[in-house]
DNA sequence: TGCTGTGAAACCCTTCACAGCC
DNA sequence: GGCTGTGAAGGGTTTCACAGCA
């Protein structure tokens, strides 16, 4: 049982790495992992993990470590991932066909309830076993298939309109690769993910760090 | 001139949003902006744009705002988007298509240096008018082309030995889309992306505040 | 002995509130 | 008058270090 009671917001962020690491040390018929071992598979330290997994009530043993599968459950929970969550990918173009293709969408709780355009030339037509929808029906789709989650790939031009109509259609979060910033209701969690972005950044601590010339020289 | 004396992490991760909603506004004719402006613009607070500006010597007018055009040279210069950034992409599957293909990937300071997969039966084949090449010229196309940055989008199973022969290459910081945690020098920075773990992320707030029945109910 | 769980300290980031300049 | 730039306060996160239990 969890108690649930208010988990920081930096480690909800890092629950999917420690699950994550878990799902694969299971694979590989590990039972027991300590903080240390699973603070190297995600790439965190061990202080942290333990804070993080004490939040959720504790599952470790106390000279052994946590047994994985135990907290591979508890933190499902936790994130809401026991349930069945259909997710709608709206803008099927490159991006979209790509993630609609992306194998592990539909492991750990998600499942593709369908992808959406408002391309008359691409609705009808299949992408990875799926015929692509119209925007227009996108109220009912959601209503109907009890949609809670959206992905939103459309153009930036798009996105805002999108976004508001993804709103009246009753989604409840947004997963945002439009690289445009999309204002929405407060109770609406939107997170924006976008290559351009994530690249300067890389870029700013590249010229600190790096300043290389070239393997070539020495 | 930047005062370039340490930036906060927290700034330099929204730098890009700033630069996107200043380039947005100067195509569209707006000179000047003022940080509750660009607040909005970008979906922070305008304590926080004038923290972060600040950080980076002032170039704003009190009374007025920002002038865009010099704001945008500014954040450029910082991130390092002044000069050509060659960047290869390594794993062509649905995703390094999908990113191949991305238009606003050229823009701003990028270029595409190289597509390069492992797979014989894709080395040869044209995406987006480009020739895939082999991994094992991995180390001479980095040298010859003075790419910095790799995006990886390899499976998960093949991430680590490619980040490795990528750090061998000389390359300085990865963008990585394979949905495992890669180990590298401290020198190269590395930032992960993932679907699966935005969605979880999302999934925890969705239940929280969403727990709607459908929207049929009522 | 070994490793978790956790107070306390240190650090970083955000927000407030207003002095200072246009 | 309006808006930036910034000390100071406040809140959250990370790290330390060790008590406590298997």
């Amino acid at each position: 049982m969890p108690p649930s009671g208010r988990i920081p917001e930096a480690t909800v962020a890092r629950l999917p790495l420690y699950l994550q690491a878990l799902v694969q040390a299971s694979e590989q018929g590990t039972s027991t992992l300590s903080s240390e071992a699973l603070a190297q598979a995600s790439g965190v330290n061990s202080a942290k993990v333990r804070k993080d997994l004490s939040q959720l009530g504790s599952y470790g043993t106390r000279g052994v470590g946590y047994r994985v599968d135990e907290l591979i459950g508890e933190i499902s929970e936790v994130l809401g991932l026991t349930r069945d969550r259909p997710v709608v990918i709206v803008g099927i173009g490159n991006l979209g066909r790509a993630l609609a293709s992306y194998a592990g969408f539909t492991r750990r709780g998600f499942s593709l309830a369908a992808l959406i355009d408002a391309d008359p030339s691409k609705i009808g037509t299949e992408v990875g076993g799926r015929t692509v929808e119209s925007l227009d029906d996108l109220a009912s789709i959601v209503a109907e298939r009890h949609v809670s989650i959206a992905v939103l790939a459309t153009p930036a031009a798009a996105a805002q309109a999108v976004a508001d109509a993804l709103v009246d259609a009753g989604i409840n979060a947004i997963l945002n690769f439009a690289p445009v910033h999309v204002t929405v209701p407060g109770r609406v969690p939107v997170r924006t993910v976008d290559l351009s972005t994530e690249l300067q950044i890389l870029s700013f601590y590249e010229q600190l760090h790096g300043g290389r010339l070239g393997p070539t020289a020495g």
